[in-house]
DNA sequence: TCGTATTAGTTGTCTCAACAAGTAATCGCG
DNA sequence: CGCGATTACTTGTTGAGACAACTAATACGA
C-alpha cells in the first residue's frame, strides 16, 4: 500500500498550486478574448494558425490533430464547423486517398489576421509583460524540462512560428 | 486598426508556446491518472480536498466554487453527483437559509486518502521531479507574477494546504 | 491476387460544462 | 411592515469533447 509516499514540501506545494492555477485559468482567458473578438476558440485559432504556417497552407488531418493535441474525432468535428463557416476547405489527399487535407481559405486568413493583434495583446497582458527578460528565459527552460515529461516527442512544440507576422507572411506566399 | 502591434520576439514566442503546451497537456494528464485510479476528475479531487481542509470539513457552495474556479451551476451539478456517490453531503446553512453548506463524508475522506499518494506521484513524475530546487523557486516567482494578472484576488491560491498529509490530518480532527 | 491487418477519417452516443431562466431567502429603504 | 433588489443556488437546454463503432483505402504476406 506504499505508505512511503514522498509528500510535497512547502515549497513544492506552493509552486504546484500556482502552476495548476495558471493551467486552470489561462485557457479560459484565451478563449474568452478570442471568442469575444473573433468568434474563435483558442483551439480553432491555433488550428487555423497551424494551417496558415504550413507549406501551401495545407496539412493532413492527422498531422494537424497531433500538432494541436486533438483526437482525430475532435478535429473532425471542429473541421466540419470551420468548413461550414468557410474558414477552411477539405479535400482528399491525392497521394493517399484515405487521407484528407485541410487548407485555410482566404476568409480564414482574413479572420486570423484580424484576430492576431488582439490575441497577442492578451498574451502580453496576461503573461509576458509580467515577466522580466531573465524570468522569460527561466520560464523557457522550466517549461522545456516539464514538457520533456508531458510531451516527450514534442508534438505540441514542433510548430515553427505561431506569432510574429506569421499570418501576414503566409498571406504573401 | 492598430497596426502597431508589438509582435512577439523569438524568445517570447518560444516561451509562450511551451507554456501553452503545458496548460494544454497538464489537465489531461491529471484527469487521466485520477480517473483511472480513483474515479475522480481533477476538479472533483480538488473540490474534495478543499472541503477536507476546511474548518469542520464544511464550506459554502459559493466559497467552494470560487476556490475551484467553477461557476455555481457547474459546482451544483458536480456536487449532486458527488452526493449521489456518498462522498459529500449538502444541507442548508443555519445562519443564512439561502445558502447551502457542503461537507465531505467519511467515505469521501477515505477516497481522497487513497487517491492522494498516486496523485502526488503523478505531480512529481510530470512536473516537480523535472526541476532543480532553483527552478522550483523560479517557477514559484514566475507563476506568482503571472497570477497577479490572471487571478488578482487570489481566489485559486488561497487554499492553505493541498498536499502533504492534509487529508490524513483533517481525518484526525 | 486474395485476404487480413493497418491506417485515416467520419459518425453516433454519452457525459459534462456554459449559459439562461427559475426559485427561494435575505436585505434595504420608504 | 411591505415591496423591489440582491444573493444563493438549482434546473433545463444547448453545445462540445471522449470514446467506440463504422467506412474506406492501402499495405503486406501467403
Amino acid at each position: 500500500m506504499s505508505t512511503d509516499t514522498r509528500w510535497l514540501s512547502t515549497e513544492e506545494s506552493a509552486a504546484w498550486v500556482r502552476l495548476i492555477a495558471i493551467a486552470e485559468l489561462l485557457p479560459g482567458a484565451l478563449d474568452a478574448q478570442l471568442l469575444r473578438d473573433a468568434g474563435l476558440t483558442h483551439f480553432e485559432y491555433v488550428a487555423l494558425m497551424s494551417l496558415a504556417d504550413a507549406p501551401s497552407r495545407t496539412m493532413r488531418m492527422t498531422e494537424l490533430a497531433s500538432r494541436t493535441n486533438a483526437t482525430l474525432p475532435r478535429l473532425s468535428h471542429v473541421a466540419r464547423r470551420l468548413e461550414e463557416r468557410g474558414l477552411i476547405r477539405r479535400f482528399p489527399c491525392p497521394e493517399d486517398r484515405r487521407a484528407t487535407n485541410a487548407t485555410i481559405t482566404e476568409a480564414g486568413l482574413d479572420l486570423i489576421s484580424e484576430a492576431a493583434p488582439g490575441h497577442v495583446e492578451t498574451v502580453r497582458a496576461s503573461v509576458l509583460d509580467a515577466l522580466t527578460p531573465t524570468q522569460l528565459e527561466q520560464l523557457y527552460e522550466i517549461a522545456g524540462a516539464v514538457l520533456a515529461r508531458l510531451d516527450p516527442d514534442e508534438r505540441l512544440t514542433a510548430t515553427s512560428c505561431q506569432f510574429s507576422e506569421g499570418p501576414a507572411a503566409a498571406r504573401a506566399g
